[in-house]
DNA sequence: CACCCACATGTAAGCGCTTACATTACCAAG
DNA sequence: CTTGGTAATGTAAGCGCTTACATGTGGGTG
């Protein structure tokens, strides 16, 4: 077999261990043992094969260790898009943590892809086991990936059979944001996003119609809208025609909730006083603006993070858990919800 | 060689090529070709085989066909961070067009590592080629990794010796900016951010010069801070303290442009009137805050394309263009320079 | 001084794919 | 009925690593 790898080591990609080891003078066993750094190797044998690894610029070649090792050393993320605070904090978080348990990660966005299911297909191709963002359209594949026999984890997702679930807790700290607003004596509050845009929205409004039940009130349907700021500024215009009566918006998100309070103002309406208005998120921009906006802070990057914690120690062959971990969210009141706070 | 392969097509992980082929009573070969869809196969085996798959839950091992085929199809990415829409949008670019070309993208924030020449290193090993960005900390090993041949392309950086670069145009759009400051009227415009912190900010600052040269005018050496939020706070409280006097401030980026007119309003000082704040990037938050922040929008998604883009030729075995490519950017005037503009 | 044991290193067998080349089956032409 | 060509499939040689196992080398012991 060695012939093969006695070619120029000039060559384009052409360093191997064959080559190195040959520079060296040692057996390709001893230069593997002395970059894998797990058994021990003399020091002068050490230094001449470092030596011979740089004098050749030597890169190994993942794929080879890979196969060999039958492990890829990397995790998968499957998230919507990037745009917005959200996704990418917490794909730092994913990524930090990932970093740390030395996996590396590859990040499929499925907003550009045109066939998700053979996205996700390849993917799982190449890593050892895959976190998708609960909205992602790709339920029946994450399936097929279970029945394939790789670990998946759901962020933001509802828990399926066999199926990891982390998420931030999304039900009370809804109650209590809805609650503040009913307690600043508003009671015509419009919720305004779409429930079934995921499991998480799902429960905002749940916490919504809680609060409301808590107080003995009727809770309103919601205003159904996907969470884009376009969206967001129909729904002012359509709200500014009449067509809906309200002293108080708690959006499903805080991009809705800017684009609404934009609209809303530069057409004269008071945020508060006409008008509260509350989000969810706490972006950057909603201590920007004014009047502060309202809104109820994720542990966005934990969550990433837990979610490569739970990756990795699933592919140590740690078992499932059956129930979601729940990571807590915390209120943040600002002055759009009709307080008096200093920002 | 094939003893091994008859493993129980049950275990986890357990399915090859080889219990594929069995299972449909054929050869590896002729699964591979069906797989690839680039030889001929008669209909009817294809069938057989892509029922076994489905049966089998055959997931490949792409390590195995990296190493068969020599090419990771894959691109690596190494950006500083993801706060801010800047380099989401930049990953987004880049990953919609890897998508398009076929390969994976890895991802590594430098940010989130303690030792990024190791984290480097650890790329090149699983990835064609690498994409970095300019302010980025790594010029030596980009060098190293050249050595060992891995096509780099550099992202708003400077070009080197056999690495391309892909960049926004930035002095000339400075110049612009800020010569309309200064025919605003504004004889003391400041320039906020440190022009050592990356190519594209040094020719910012360059841009500030030259409209200044332009009219005759001299330039106020930079303040150097970093295109940070807390710093952008930090220096409006110094100036409100009277360290620094001026009426116009061009600040590196929209971060900083955002958290220093935020400061100076909160102490009452009237923006655009007392003094102008441009800044640079054209993030969501700059078109909701009043006024709305004049500012400089780059193509920052069609520049991560376009680093995919030139990846996948130098993996094809295009030669690199000696000069770098650069994208042209856009002033957007709002009210912030002492514009009347709608918003 | 023979013997045993660490220790350092080498040998070689895979890991699961792709693909060049070989083989087979079939049919048309001579 | 041979011959040659073509289409479909099989055979097997790698791709560049890791690692179990084998081998060699020097001391301590008894």
């Amino acid at each position: 077999m060695a012939k093969q790898h006695q070619a120029s080591p000039e060559a384009r990609q052409g360093a191997t261990i064959y080559s190195v080891a040959e520079h060296a003078g040692v057996s390709i066993a001893t230069v593997s043992r002395v970059l894998q750094g797990v058994t021990v190797v003399s020091e002068p044998t050490r230094q001449k094969v470092l030596a011979a690894v740089e004098e050749l610029g030597y890169v190994a070649l993942g794929a080879a260790r890979s196969l060999a090792v039958r492990h890829h050393e990397a995790h998968g993320l499957v998230l919507p898009e990037l745009s917005g605070p959200y996704y990418a904090e917490l794909l730092m978080g994913f990524e930090a943590r990932a970093a740390e348990l030395a996996q590396s990660v590859v990040l499929v966005l499925t907003d550009s892809r045109t066939d998700l299911a053979a996205a996700v297909r390849q993917l799982a191709t190449r890593v050892d086991a895959i976190a998708v963002f609960g909205s992602a359209p790709i339920s029946a594949d994450v399936v097929r990936l279970l029945r394939a026999k790789k670990p998946v984890v759901v962020i933001a997702g509802e828990p399926q059979d066999g199926v990891e679930a982390v998420s931030a807790e999304n039900l009370e700290s809804a109650r209590e944001l809805a609650g503040h607003l009913l307690d600043h004596g508003k009671r015509r509050a419009l919720f305004v996003g779409d429930p079934d845009s995921g499991p998480d929205i799902h429960n905002r409004y749940a916490g919504y119609v809680a609060a409301h039940r808590d107080r003995g009130l009727d809770a309103a349907e919601p205003v159904r809208v996907a969470l884009r700021e376009a969206e967001g500024t129909a729904f002012a215009q359509r709200m500014l025609a009449g067509a809906y009566e309200a002293d108080a918006l708690m959006c499903a998100n805080d991009e809705l909730a800017l684009s609404i309070m934009a609209t809303l103002q530069d057409a004269g309406r008071d945020v508060p006083g006409d008008v509260a208005v509350v989000g969810w998120d706490d972006v950057m921009t909603a201590r920007y603006v004014r009047p502060g906006l309202t809104t109820v802070r994720q542990p966005v990057h934990e969550l990433g993070a837990l979610a490569a914690d739970r990756l990795h120690e699933l592919v140590s062959g740690e078992p499932p858990r059956s129930r979601a971990q729940t990571l807590p969210t915390q209120l943040v009141v600002r002055s759009s919800c009709g307080c008096r706070a200093a920002t």
